[in-house]
DNA sequence: ATGGTTGCGTAGCAA
């Protein structure tokens, strides 16, 4: 089974680029990010016909994340339940999961699109933007430990916002003070990973220099000044099947490109 | 170069 995570900057600008990597890629299971519409105005049809199940969780201009099937998807959940609550959630779109019912096997899967968190600072004290994304990493947190406690496959698929080394930017010192790349962020990707998960292109490849999102400002895709933040994490059920994480790095020079590619995990199930 | 680009929605925010 092969399980994507693709932010996409907005579904109803990217369909051709979308629609095109669906037919080439064709994955099992695709998680999406950033779709910026609501759940109505998802363009299901044309995506339905290329042989998915579409759940959205969907929200006007921002945020937003879906996931496509070829699968049954079921027990699906939207939002992220807030610290101190069962199932009380916010208004950002940022989290959807569901079970892929598959003919190997149940596998769940999260599509997450994590709080950016700039800017850190508001005068001597931290933004509201960062503290709530460093909130929303406890979370997400406490929500893994639950599912953890499943004892089954668990993707959860992503946009992280977090660089989660100096290896994984093009230029470290650029993006020191960043709100992916500060102490407090690495600490709390690094609490999440502690829960018993895996970061699967850690595991898979490791290597320096593979990025997964480019700006779109100042060439930074044809210089090559990149990071990686788009993630598979894995419960250990997920992490032993994985027999490799592919970049599809070459949708980064279609025409109107999101400014992240999309991610793809195989899986021997 | 205190810049640069894209999307949403039609001004200014978010990334």
């Amino acid at each position: 089974m092969e399980i994507a995570s693709w932010n996409v900057n907005s579904i109803k600008a990217r369909m051709h680029a979308v629609t095109d990597w669906l037919k080439s890629a064709k994955p099992d299971v695709a998680c999406l990010q950033e779709i910026k519409t609501v759940d109505d105005a998802f363009p299901f049809m044309e995506i339905e016909a290329l042989g998915y199940n579409v759940e959205v969780h969907g929200q006007k201009s921002y945020n937003g994340v879906a996931i496509l099937s070829k699968y049954p998807i079921e027990d699906v959940s939207r939002g992220l339940p807030i610290l101190g609550s069962e199932d009380e959630v916010d208004d950002q779109a940022r989290y959807i999961e569901a079970i892929i019912s598959s003919d190997v096997g149940p596998v769940r899967v999260a599509s997450i699109y994590l709080p950016n968190g700039n800017p850190v600072y508001d005068g001597s004290e931290f933004h509201y933007k960062y503290q709530y994304k460093l909130r929303w990493m406890e979370r997400l947190a406490t929500r893994a430990e639950r599912l953890l406690g499943f004892e089954e496959p668990l993707v959860l698929a992503g946009d992280y916002n977090v660089i989660p080394d100096a290896k994984d930017t093009h230029d470290p010192a650029g993006w020191t003070g960043d709100a992916a790349f500060r102490p407090e962020t690495h600490a709390a990707f690094q609490k999440l990973l502690n829960l018993g998960l895996t970061e699967a292109f850690e595991q898979m490849d490791g290597r320096a220099g593979q990025y997964t999102f480019w700006d779109y400002q100042a060439g930074a895709w044809q210089n090559n000044n990149g990071i990686r933040i788009d993630h598979l994490v894995l419960s250990a059920q997920a992490a032993d099947k994985i027999t490799a994480l592919r970049i599809d790095k070459m949708v980064r020079d279609g025409k109107k490109p999101s400014d992240h590619v999309p991610i793809v995990g195989i899986f021997n199930f």
